[in-house]
DNA sequence: AATAACTCCAACCGCCAAATG
DNA sequence: GCATTTGGCGGTTGGAGTTAT
């Protein structure tokens, strides 16, 4: 797509900012071909858009990521490939240009997937595959992303039950799989574990499929097929998340 | 102090799919 | 059914700021 000619590029101004934000506030968010002319600014539609969600968005977060943060960003790298926006869905106040940017700046030449390549694993195959719809997920200081333990509480331990009495022995396998299953399972309000079949019941398309998936379906190839291997251990091991 | 090299991130670009006419 | 428009996404880049020489 070429620029429309004459329309300002570059770093945005103060008075531009103000310009669109009182925009935005007064007729909200969307329509945004109609933002440069409503908003007086010699900017294309796809610049305003952009401007609003990676920097004048309510709510958003600055600064450096945390360590819960980090953690998390390659945990659902490694499951989602570079699905920035949905993996972005799970970091409140980041965006999805955040997310992508600290990445490749810091995170892209230290994660290996060396293993993954050395292992020259067969390729498998499954028949029945899980689809996450990213929610927001609550980081504090205690965030029980880094702590196991609590994490195993709150997915597996019945109320009242010591942990230590339900899992003395926990191996490493059972901490990521317990780790996976909280967050795929219950997790925020509004939360969607869609399931579904390899077959033609419930695909893309058809009236049973859930147009929010149908719309994140499909881009760059993505299917069931597209998870990094070690999703693919992680299913083996945890039959009860496949239905 | 000068400047070359490097880092980081805001913004742009090209593409895709859905919506619309 | 087809063409166009629109919203949205990931990849890439330009340049300001920082660090090293």
């Amino acid at each position: 797509m070429k620029g429309a000619i004459g329309v300002r590029k570059g770093a945005w101004t103060e008075e531009e900012d103000v310009l669109l934000k009182k925009c935005v506030e007064k007729y909200g968010k969307g329509k945004w071909h109609q933002v440069p002319h409503r908003a007086g600014l010699n900017r294309c539609r796809k610049s305003c858009r952009l401007r609003w969600l990676n920097y004048l968005m309510p709510d958003i977060k600055r600064g450096a990521f945390q360590e819960d943060e980090v953690d998390m960003i390659i945990r659902l790298r490694r499951l989602l490939g570079n699905r920035w926006s949905l993996i972005a869905g799970r970091l409140p106040g980041r965006t999805a240009n955040d997310v992508k940017n600290y990445w490749n700046t810091h995170l892209a030449e230290k994660v290996v997937y060396q293993k993954l390549k050395e292992d020259n694993s067969p390729t498998k195959f499954a028949t029945k595959v899980n689809v996450i719809r990213p929610q927001p997920w609550p980081f504090s200081k205690s965030s029980a992303w880094l702590d196991i333990k609590a994490t195993l509480v709150a997915s597996r331990t019945p109320p009242g039950e010591n942990i230590e009495q339900s899992s003395p022995m926990l191996s490493h396998q059972d901490k990521e799989s317990a780790w996976w299953e909280n967050l795929l399972s219950e997790s925020g309000p509004n939360e969607g574990l869609i399931t579904s079949t390899s077959g033609l019941e419930g695909q893309p398309g058809t009236d049973s499929w859930p147009r929010e998936f149908a719309m994140e379906e499909g881009r760059n190839g993505w299917n069931e097929l597209s998870f990094d291997a070690d999703v693919w251990e992680f299913l083996d091991s945890n039959p009860h998340a496949v239905i």
